[in-house]
DNA sequence: GTCTATACGACGATAGAC
DNA sequence: GTCTATCGTCGTATAGAC
């Protein structure tokens, strides 16, 4: 007798993340969620760090889809200023979601945030970086990035004016400065 | 009988964050690090989160301390570099505070952050910057350090070589970058 | 695979005695 | 201000019925 499965698990996990943080998801209400009751979840996932493993591993995926979307055939500088957009899009989206991705980096022995959001970036940046540079640009842009956004959904910002405007100076100001390193 | 300080409670908070991390922080052991009994804290800070607040509120002030010394009387970019380097340094040498500093400014509504933080880079970037720009560019600064060291605190970096070279060319660029706004 | 029932050891927090 | 005792919740886990 199924009454779930483990895609719905996952689904329902990534909801009451989104909707309530990931603080209130507890294995109690998550099986309540899917009708299920508490210890039939430790038929599907390990513990709760295997489940969790599970939703960032989506969340990733999802996040890569976007960023290579929004970059499609664009020259480097509009295709590194609409994955910003499409970065931060996510951020505001799904903070809770965000946070996981990039807190956990740390247990992830597979690094999936290199090729999920890093690597996406050192393809559009090379050809303006130049000189062997790319990954360091890349390396570079997602961390204004990540700071910025991470400002944005802690409530540290905006801390100067309109965080829109904010926003687009940091990374029109890196996105110059990388070009200039490469002249 | 008095057989602890509100002081003294906070030190042994901080000392416990910066070694075992904030996960550790319990009120039973907070407590008996001090020497007393996990109830008898409630009557010094009204919570955990109260609690929380007093030790962030130290490492704020121990953070501008840093970054103001740091800048001393240099110009804008050396200021600038020496704040970076400064502020990495705190971060890599407590990275439990350095989470809580940022992670709660949603719940200050005092702002801590900006006076802490904020204000002495712009300080040390607006001649760089001019036209009235000083605040975008201290914004675009402090998130651009944020996502470098939450990248190399939360294990995600180094994504592209050496920590320390990947700093140095991500900071040069946005200087470069906002020198090149100015005009 | 799911259920009920139960258990353990943490946690934050509170009530009330002294 | 400190204590003992206690509460409710959490993650986790197990046993055994169906």
């Amino acid at each position: 007798m199924t009454k779930t499965s483990d895609a719905q698990i996952v689904e329902a996990a990534r909801q009451i993340i989104i909707g309530q943080g990931i603080d209130q998801l507890t294995q109690r209400g998550l099986a309540a969620a899917v009708g299920i009751k508490a210890p039939s979840l430790y038929k599907r996932f390990a513990d709760q760090a295997a489940l969790l493993r599970a939703v960032r591993g989506q969340a990733l995926a999802d996040l890569e889809a976007r960023l290579r979307r929004a970059a499609g055939d664009q020259p480097p500088a509009p295709a590194a200023l609409r994955m910003a957009n499409a970065f931060r899009a996510y951020a505001l989206e799904a903070p809770g979601l965000y946070r996981l991705i990039f807190d956990a980096a740390l247990q992830d022995p597979e690094r999936t945030l290199e090729r999920a959001a890093l690597a996406p970036f050192e393809a559009a940046l090379a050809p303006l970086a130049g000189g062997g540079q790319g990954a360091s640009s890349a390396h570079a842009m997602l961390a204004l990035l990540h700071g910025l956004v991470r400002l944005e959904i802690d409530g540290a910002a905006p801390m100067a004016g309109p965080h829109d405007e904010a926003f687009r100076f940091a990374i029109y100001a890196l996105l110059q400065g990388i070009a200039r390193s490469a002249g």
